[in-house]
Parts: C-alpha cells; structure tokens; sequence
DNA sequence: CACCCTTATTGGCGCCGTGTCAATGAGGTC
DNA sequence: GACCTCATTGACACGGCGCCAATAAGGGTG
C-alpha cells in the first residue's frame, strides 16, 4: 500500500547555501581523513550528506575544488589563537605555542595528517597555494609568538625559516600520532629547543643573502 | 602509393623487459615532475616512450604502480652515498651529508619537489609507505653521518627525532628551490647546525618516553 | 635458410567517475 | 491560495583506466 504521507512532506529540505556549504564540507573533511582522495568519490561525499552528487558541483565547482576547501578549513590558524598567547619570556611564549599547536593537530588527528602533506599522491598548483598560505600564516603567528614581528630586517629570511621549521613541526607531529615513536613530551621539546635555537642562535648569524641575478 | 618499406622494417622493436621498463619509468619520472599527477594520464606517458598504453599495466600494474616506482626512484639515498662519508668530527661529517644532500636534490629539483610531497593530492598507504622507507633509510644515512648509528639506547626515539629533522631538510630545500627565498648557503647553516644541535643538545636531554599502553 | 615458438606488444572492449544542463519542487511572499 | 525564486535533482556525454585476446618480433632449432 502507498504511503499516505507521501504527498505531505517533502523529499528533500531546502537549505540556506552557506549552511548547506557548510553541511558538505563538513562530510568531505571527515571522508578525506579516512581515505585517500582518489578513494573518495564525489558519490560517497554526496550519499554521506544526503544530496545528489551535483549538488556539490554547484558548490565547490570541481570534486578538487572541494577537496582545496576541505585543506583550508584544517591547516589555517585561526587569527584568535596567537592574540591569546600569555605574555613573558622568549621561552614561555614558545611553550605556549607549542603547546596550542599540539593541542589542535591531536585534536583532528586523523584529518590533520591528511590535509597536511596534502593528500599524497597528484602535486596540484591550488593545493600546494592553500598550504604555502597556511604556513605562511603561520610562519608570522610564529613570528608574533616569538617577539620577532617587529623585525623588518631581512624579513624574507626569518619567514622563509620560520616556514622551513613549520616541516618540523609537521613532521614531528607525526611522528607523534601517526608512528607514536615519540610522545607528546618529547616532541615539545624538540620543537621548543629547535625554535629557541633558531631564533636565538641561527638567526642573527645567518649569512645575509647575495642575489645573483 | 603503399610505402615500399612496409614489409622490410618492423614497425616497433621488441626490447628486453627490464630496458622497456627503464624506458617507460624515466618517461614517467621526467612527466610526473612537470605536472601533476592527475594531469598525466597513462595515454600521455605512453605516447612519450613511444609504446601502447596497456603495456604500461602490463609492467607496472597500475597507474598508481608506476607512479610509485617514479617517487622511489627519486627518493631513496644510495647506500654508496653514505659510504663515502670523510673521516673527522661532527661538524665536518655534518657539512659533507648536508652538501651531498643539498647537490643531489638542486640536481633533480623540479622532479625531487614532486616527488617528496607525494604528487600534492592524494594521500595514499601506498606512496606514504615509500616515503616512509625513505625516510627511515635516511635517518639512518644521518645516524651514520653523525656518528650515532652504534647507538643502540633508546634507538627508536633518536631514529624518530632523526626522520622528523628529513621534515625540516625537505622544508629548508623548499625554500631555496621553490621559492628562492634562501639561497644555498643559508639552507647549509640551518641544516648543518640544527642538525648538530639536536645531536649534541637534544637528544641527549631527550625526557625518555614513559609508554602508557 | 626456412620454420617454429616464445613472449613482448598491440588494439579494442567495458566500466566507473566526473562535469554539465535543463527540469523540478521546496518554501517564502504578496 | 497563487506565484516566483532558486536550491536541488536526474540524466547525459566525455574521458581515463584496467583487462583480455590477438598479433608479430626475433631468437632458437633443424
């Protein structure tokens, strides 16, 4: 026998884009940290959101579009978190942002890792610009933590190395959740060290740069 | 008019498995570093060596298959590298490995970039595995390097500390290659003495891990 | 030198995933 | 309650990939 509530409510509800946006995005983050990208299908994004798979082509355009959101949204620190670093010394800064660095990658694990060395397999132009800014925001947060930026001297470099130690943290953080080689401690202190280090040592010492061209 | 020749040469040669195979992976290795990886499609690989598309499955599986080899190719340290290693103290070995580091990847740059990101999007076990393999082979060419490698206390974490300073060495050489915002000698002095930081002051300080499990 | 026999190599088939487009209906407004 | 907007759908066409049987290159054997 038919169903006599058909006719009454409707087969789909119609959502506001931005929350609809935001309701896919949230499928394709979950579904890029389990799988890799090309072992999720635009199908198996659309099914895990209840819509049809067009519907995320009117969104994000491409499947790669979407995936390049998905990135943003993990690897970008947010502007609130170094306005609330506690003030004091060079090495309490520190601590303090290694700390909150720790804190957030554990916390998405999985997706985290992911999106971080940006999928793995297919170097793209767009994904590798949404990391470039992602540590690039971060090499100034960076910066700001560790009471550097002010500094306008020879800014490229101190960015350019602060960057650099971003594929250390990077790297030490997996090797804290992916390989558990390391716990949370040890990779505090190496990271703290290496940042003093850097700053403190490196740094002011650093050959400043003979252009060639 | 039918070309006279027709019956006289063959129209391919038949090669050894191993030399087609060569031949096909260098064509790989050369268009996977100029594009991404979903960019290369197997037709575009096989029309550069010159052969059929399905003899590519034919000698290395997959598409994926093939890129792999590419990405291993490009990333795993010869054994003979570490074999010619000079004799002398830690700042001497130091600068040797971080120089023939730093002349192997300029050598290959734009391929090396491709392949030690992975390709860019795509995170897969697979490729994860390679690079893996890589970097353990690495940190232990550093342990050699720096005179650590009879060290068997505590071997798992240094040999972590070790794979996670690869993230650094990748990151720093990314940003003289890619970017061009350090050039050769500010990679060296970075490289060189963070590596003999964590050597001399790190590890040993290193809080031995505590496993909660 | 002619034949054969191994196997490197080819061409074509079918499947799956993706992007596009016009048609549909949910839900607010007058 | 009718209309109108636009979020959402379903179907279409294209292209890439893996598989399989057919083909021919070229060395071995008499």
């Amino acid at each position: 026998m038919a169903d006599v509530t058909a006719d009454l409510l409707p087969r789909w509800r119609r959502l506001e884009p931005d929350e609809r946006r935001e309701q896919i995005l949230a499928c394709a983050v979950r579904l890029f940290g389990e799988r890799p990208y090309a072992d999720v299908s635009t199908t198996d994004i659309a099914t895990a959101a209840g819509v049809a798979r067009s519907l995320i082509n009117h969104y994000f355009g491409t499947k790669r579009g979407l995936f390049i959101e998905s990135v943003r949204a993990l690897v970008t620190i947010p502007a609130v978190a170094v306005e609330q670093l506690p003030e004091g010394d060079l090495a309490t800064r520190v601590d303090a942002s290694v700390a909150w660095f720790l804190d957030v990658v554990s916390r998405h694990s999985r997706s985290w890792l992911a999106a971080v060395d940006g999928g793995g397999v297919g170097r793209d132009a767009d994904i590798e610009a949404v990391l470039s800014e992602a540590d690039e925001i971060a090499a100034d947060s960076i910066l700001v933590a560790v009471g550097l930026d002010a500094v306008t001297e020879r800014r490229t470099e101190l960015r350019a190395v602060m960057r650099a130690y971003c594929g250390l943290a990077k790297a030490t953080a997996r090797e804290w959740l992916e390989r558990d080689a390391l716990d949370r401690e040890q990779v505090h202190q190496v990271l703290a060290t290496t940042l003093i280090m850097l700053v403190e040592q490196v740094f002011p010492t650093l050959k400043s740069s003979v252009k060639i061209n």
